[in-house]
Order: structure tokens, then C-alpha cells, then sequence
DNA sequence: CGCAGAATTGATACATCTCAAGCTGGGTGG
DNA sequence: CCACCCAGCTTGAGATGTATCAATTCTGCG
């Protein structure tokens, strides 16, 4: 807990990190004071689950700070993750009763939760929150067709490339830094949860890892530490086109 | 065109097939005379293509009658069905200038349009559109994630039976029918269809479909008539929990 | 009737999975 | 402080499911 709100300690939403992305972006001062009547923050350590698939679910939040995952189990426990949920990224349904995938912690999290009831009343008299998570939702979408193609057409070697890629992206995104020089970041999945996310096999992931290393497509620094030296090389290897299916 | 128009040729939303469970199911009749003004029909025929991806697209709209289909296509030629389109689903988003994906007609349809701007504009005045596409914004969404599931970790023997279950039940919900005895239908898909909705090669459909129909879990009357003797046997073929994973 | 697109079936190749054996690095208790 | 331990990771060898290439067989239609 203390870890995890160690980069975040404000209650104030006007300090917020994810003030201008998140649920709330488009609200005015006087939603934001209504939001706050609301909002309570909760935090999770690394690898714990937030809430079961199946599970009642009285909330609905947002994450503030960390990494979360979604995913969907099958009786025999085959998993695939269908959901990764960075900062601001929404969790939970408004009108649904129980959490229809787990959701776990893959680093320390925190989140912004809101009452579902309430803001399921909120939602109806305040068109900025559904208009933003309409857009919110659409972009998701995306993101989930995307994944579609990589899950059902790419081969093991592209979709590591494609997940270094995404990851590099949203990095570079967040550290305002262009596409000039070499990028650097720590992955924040484990080989097994790569595997999730891939529909993969963890053998098959560090395999395809190391045959990368070995074609200089990418460098790492220990087992989690990774360097891009030519970003379009590694598009190229994602299978994307050069600029990586920017849809502006 | 005839074909298409044949089963709908009304222009009044009073007697449209899909006004309650379209993008304007939640519209007063203030609401619908206003929609009246800018809403458009266009019928295309089985193959056609609707929209390319990434060309200019100046309106959104409702599948009225018929079946379409979302795809993408990597450079290679590589394809993956990202979406399949049925009467009331919505097609277009509000703020893109160009389409993201390939529209295609896979049965004759009739599409019920809108001009982009007008409706964009009217979204903003008018909540009841923009709750009632989040509503089904969230259940695609959710329908991608199910499908994720599917094409990451499944088997080629239990994407086909997903397949048939999926398009079982849809038939079921259309025509009131309960589960109770045999469920007969139409594929509206040719194989190839098949295989870039489920991440296969055409002839491994084939063979999966012969190898379904081998074990009794589907009869078949010619190519596309489908008959399920044991919908409870289906769903398990299809690794699926007993009751279809419903979400309530 | 015969053609063309759609579907089936067969033989083989290959990518990924499975099972199994080590490796690595960071934390812990003796 | 060091040895051990263990989770996470890597690598290997062999099995297997699906793709690929190729040949027929259907079926609807001009």
C-alpha cells in the first residue's frame, strides 16, 4: 500500500495525474465536486486480484497509477488476457451487477473508485461522463480489434514484436519523447503473463524473445530491462505498417 | 437493391424492424422526427464492399436487414473478420473522418444512414443517442473480448462449434424460440468468411465441420442448412460453460 | 450441358505446444 | 556472510495441430 501510494498521494482531483484522460476529463469544477462526494482511493500490490470474474461488483474506478490486467479463464484453465489497463484506463460497467472478467494487479495499483449507484445516478443527470466514456469505450474497441488480428493471423515472432512495440508506444506517449532516438523501458508483464496476452505458450514467448535478441531487433539489460535501437525494424517485425496503424 | 428491399421497404421509423434495439431505441418521437430528417437508406448487394479502410467516410448508420462484416487486412493479404454486423448494429463512429476497417455485404443488406455531421451535432443535444450507443459500444466490446478468448486459445474443433453456437443462439433470440428441442438455421457465412472470422484456413474449417458432423454434434442439410440436435452438447464442444457464459 | 465458384479431402510441411531439464538472481535464514 | 531456495526464465527434444499445396467433387447457373 504504502509502495504504491508513494507516488500518489493527493485526494484533490485537481492534482490528479489522470485528471485530463481519465472518466472525469471533460467535467467542469462543479461535476469534479460532485465526483469527490463519491470517490474513495483503494491500492493493491503487485499480483493481487481486484476482483473476481463472477464476483458482485459495487464499484466502478479508474486506475490511477500501475499496471492492471483483465482476463477470462476457461474451466480448464486455459487463460487469455483481454484487457491491459494502464493509468486512467475505466473498470467496471455501468448497469452490470458482477465483474464479467478478473482483473489483477500486475504492479502496485491505485485506483479511483467510484459507488456504482451513485454514479450510475451521476451519469444520467451528467452527459461529459458518458460522452467520455463513450469515447473511452470506442477507443478500446479499437484496441481489442486490433488485438483481434494479432491473436488470430500473427505469427509468435510478430506478436512479441507487436506487444515491445505497444509498450514502447505508450511509453514513448507518456514521456513525451519522438520517435528519433533509441527507446528504452522496463516490461511490465511477466513472461507468463506475455503468454496471456499472446495466446501463447511461456516457452514460446521466451523463445521468440531470445531469437529477437539474436537478430539485434531488440537489446535487454537483464531479464525485463529492453532496448528498441531502430523502431521502424521492429515495426516492420510487428507486421504493422511503418507507422504502426495510427488511425488519427 | 430489389432483393434487399424486398423484406423492408417502409421509411417510417414507426414500422422499422430494428427501432427498438438500434442506436435509437431510446429516441421519443420528438426525437425520431428529427432523425427522420437526416437518415438516408442504402442497399448493397451480397460481396460488395460497404466502406474500404482508411477511405473518407462522411456517415454512420444501422444495419436494417442482412448481414455485413468488419475486417482488416495486413499487407501481406493476411485477413481477420474483427466484427460481424447484424440488423440494428451500428456502423461508423462519430468524430472519425475514415473508416478503420473494411464494411463488407455478406448477405444483401439494407443500411439505414445518416449524414455524419447532422448526427454528430444531434448526438450532443440529444443523450438518449449517446447512452444508447454506449450501451452497445460496452456489449461489442464485451462480444471482441468472448472472441479474443476464442481465437487465442481455443481449438479449431471448438471455434467452429463457438461459431455455430454463436450464430445458433442469435437465430434463437430472433425468433423467440427457447432451447427446449432441435434449432435449425442458415450459415450466413461461406467458409472462407468462416475461417477469417475464427483465425483458420478455409479447408481446416472444412475438415472441422465434416469432423462435427462425423461426431452427430451438427447435421447438415446441403452446405449452409445447419441443424443442432443437442444444443447442450454444442456448447460443450465449444469449451464453453453449460449456459453459454450469459452475462445477466 | 458444362462451366465456375465453393467445398471437400488427401499428403506433407512446419510452427507451436508439451514435457523435461537446467539456469539465474534476488531474498532469507542459519 | 554465505548457502540455499524458489519463482521466473531459458533451452532442448519430441509430439501434435494446423497450414500449405494439390487434386477432386459438389452445386447452382448461364
Amino acid at each position: 500500500m504504502d509502495m504504491a501510494m508513494a507516488t500518489f498521494n493527493s485526494h484533490d482531483c485537481g492534482d490528479c495525474p489522470i485528471r485530463h484522460r481519465a472518466v472525469c476529463a471533460r467535467c467542469d469544477d462543479r461535476e469534479l465536486d460532485e465526483l469527490e462526494q463519491i470517490k474513495y482511493y483503494r491500492s493493491y500490490e503487485a499480483g493481487q486480484t481486484v476482483v473476481w470474474s463472477g464476483d458482485p461488483m459495487d464499484f466502478v474506478g479508474s486506475v490511477v497509477t500501475g499496471i492492471a490486467t483483465l482476463t477470462q479463464t476457461m474451466e480448464d484453465g486455459r487463460r487469455q488476457m483481454v484487457g491491459l489497463l494502464l493509468p486512467s484506463d475505466f473498470v467496471g460497467r455501468p448497469g452490470r451487477e458482477r465483474a464479467a472478467y478478473d482483473v489483477t494487479a500486475t504492479t502496485d495499483i491505485v485506483m479511483c473508485c467510484f459507488r456504482k449507484k451513485p454514479f450510475e445516478e451521476m451519469m444520467l443527470r451528467t452527459p461529459h461522463i458518458g460522452q467520455r466514456l463513450l469515447e473511452m469505450t470506442l477507443d478500446e474497441l479499437d484496441a481489442a480489434r486490433e488485438w483481434m488480428l494479432l491473436l488470430g493471423r500473427k505469427t509468435a515472432r510478430e506478436k512479441i514484436a507487436s506487444l515491445v512495440a505497444i509498450i514502447a508506444k505508450r511509453d514513448a506517449s507518456a514521456n513525451g519523447a519522438g520517435r528519433e532516438r533509441a527507446v528504452t523501458f522496463d516490461l511490465p508483464l511477466t513472461r507468463e503473463a506475455m503468454a496471456d496476452y499472446l495466446g501463447l505458450t511461456l516457452e514460446t514467448v521466451s523463445r521468440q524473445i531470445s531469437a529477437l535478441r539474436r537478430d539485434h531487433v531488440i537489446e535487454m539489460q537483464g531479464k525485463r530491462h529492453v532496448t528498441i535501437p531502430d523502431m521502424d525494424r521492429l515495426l516492420e517485425e510487428a507486421g504493422d505498417d511503418a507507422d504502426g496503424g495510427m488511425l488519427v
